[in-house]
DNA sequence: CCTGGCACTCAAAGGTCACGAGTGCCAAAG
DNA sequence: CTTTGGCACTCGTGACCTTTGAGTGCCAGG
């Protein structure tokens, strides 16, 4: 167990160096914080502070940096969430606020995120799993063909076409439309293959071939579509990252391209809370190096997807989570009224 | 004018600044390439070269670098387009062929492009101004409340709520549709206007409003919907561009994630062949150190949007150009053939 | 007009050196 | 047992110098 002053040296190498970007040294410390202890006893601090793996020095005699453990511990228990100012909460709700779709949203939240934080922002579009159906719509393109289309709660629209095994008939298409909707509008994409089982043994036996291939399609859709599409922006920032750049920034923006990798990524943060993965901490190798804050959003109590940052392990923690915390929430204010 | 063998160590010069990255000198140019002439010979016609402005030198006494003026003639002149080979033919086939929809073949493209090219790819989304309405859907969602969908022949969906001023039937709303699909379906965007001007005087007093409501909305979604989205990817690429890292590729970054920018920056390429635009060419500053080479595709005769890759001005032109080129035409094909 | 020769330029690479921030350790004081 | 001042040591950084060599421009002769 560490001391409490420890833990203040900690906090305070951590503050520094993200400050500064560069090793803070034992004199740098007692004199920008009123520690009330000599450099020499803040020597023996870090040095068991080392010797336990919470910093580390880039060579002998250079100061320490923060290992990802330190940046954990900081996280964990040194540091708060801080809030945003009152006119970043303005700057939000007023950039929100013009949003036509949820396109836009996401487009909007991106941008802003990215630019709150200055960092990398991911945004994961609402996801369809937990939303409902508000409408099914089934379009005669040919006899032996049929658009379907599908509305979910979130505004947002999939088509899909279907070949008929015979052709279908207007009114039998639109006595299906009718079945269709009066079961699954409202429910929920989990609760549809119950129930529209049974539904071909209603019609004529001729019709069922067709019907059956269109309920195919449409749960293939259900279930594929969980397959969330992802907005990212603010790649710029990652100029910021460090003077080492090629080999630092590469493999974030390679990792960044890689839609699987991210969704994994956003997926492993927990479904309520926020997640902070540092480092090592991130299964991806390319980002080793950097830090992942993440949480989830939705339009009601229920968290439908998961939006976030991507930065440097050594970034401006209680900042970041808290522009992450404050997006998230305004996010889903703005999706619970549409 | 320039004399023909002036020409041929333009093209020398940049093809081995192209290959090499370095400035490029009298000596090594006589070696590698087979001109029949002495260094001094060389050095004199590059004098020539440099007063005229197709080639520079970084200082004094180092190789000749070539100017944009330099690439441009190049381009124009010296240089054709490079053809693929068979194993990059069967590639692009093979990787195109397995799309499922319009969003993936797109999605598909911009990853082939940026593989392909090693640079940065940019695709537009078919642009609906030159397509045709494949349908046009309208859903009860509440008495006052339709949502309008519209399908296109591009497999494009889009969705408009709509409010009316007063509440409307269902019987009025299957009307609507039916006249609406019988007189758009088929048309283009830029003849929807007119086909639909005289159709609020066929229904009662009452739903005029109504159908007047829903008409503007779905002319407004025809011509919104002209600003097209776009997609991009092989952003990694860039950090191949030169060891003077965060200067170049910042800009160029931030250029890329404004989509205002990148739209005005293909629509500016011609529609029908294949522009390239060489460094202070873009209007855009950020892009003033990178080249553009775009090309327009489409499923028919017309060209219904841009695709191309933004790389640094020392790049294989012949090669890029051959890559972009082929694509858009697979692109085309498989747009034709859905 | 082409060529070989020659003096000149200048960025890049390597080497040396002094500086100083930072460390670890120790012995003495609290 | 903790804190502190003192002190020798380490080592990366930056300044400064020299060397090297690719590349140039120019000129006189073919």
């Amino acid at each position: 167990m560490l001391s409490e002053r420890r833990l203040k040296v900690l906090r305070a190498i951590v503050q520094d160096y993200v400050g500064t970007e560069e090793p803070v040294g034992s004199k740098a410390l007692t004199e920008r914080h009123h520690l009330g202890v000599s450099p020499a006893t803040v020597r023996n601090d870090m040095a068991v502070l080392e010797e336990e793996g919470f910093i580390a020095q880039p060579h002998t005699s250079a100061g320490r940096i923060p290992t990802d453990k330190g940046y954990r511990l900081f996280v964990d228990r040194l540091a708060g969430v801080k809030p945003l100012s009152a006119a970043e909460r303005r700057a939000i709700q007023n950039f929100l606020d013009g949003a036509v779709d949820l396109d836009d949203v996401v487009a909007r939240t991106v941008r802003l995120l990215a630019q709150l934080t200055r960092q990398v922002a991911v945004v994961q579009y609402p996801s369809l799993t937990r939303s409902t159906v508000r409408h099914v719509e089934l379009l005669p393109l040919a006899p032996a063909r049929v658009m379907l289309v599908l509305i979910t709660d979130t505004g947002r629209v999939e088509q899909r076409m279907v070949d008929c095994p015979t052709p279908v008939g207007e009114t039998t298409l639109a006595d299906l439309r009718a079945r269709l909707n009066s079961r699954v509008v409202g429910r929920r994409f989990t609760d549809v293959p119950q129930l529209v089982q049974d539904l071909p043994e209603v019609f004529e036996q001729d019709d069922r071939g067709t019907v059956s291939t269109v309920l195919a399609v449409l749960l293939e859709t259900l279930v594929e579509d969980t397959e969330e599409r992802l907005v990212i922006g603010g790649t710029a920032n990652l100029t910021r990252f460090g003077h080492d750049f090629p080999l630092t920034i590469r493999p974030v923006l390679e990792a960044l391209e890689e839609q699987v990798v991210l969704l994994k990524l956003l997926g492993e943060a927990s479904d309520s809370g926020m997640t902070v993965r540092i480092g090592h901490e991130n299964a991806h190798e390319g980002l080793n190096s950097t830090s992942v804050v993440a949480v989830g959003y939705g339009s009601g109590d229920e968290a439908v997807a998961k939006l976030g940052v991507v930065g440097p392990t050594r970034m401006d923690y209680p900042g970041t989570m808290g522009a992450v915390r404050a997006v998230a929430r305004y996010v889903g204010q703005i999706l619970a009224e549409s």
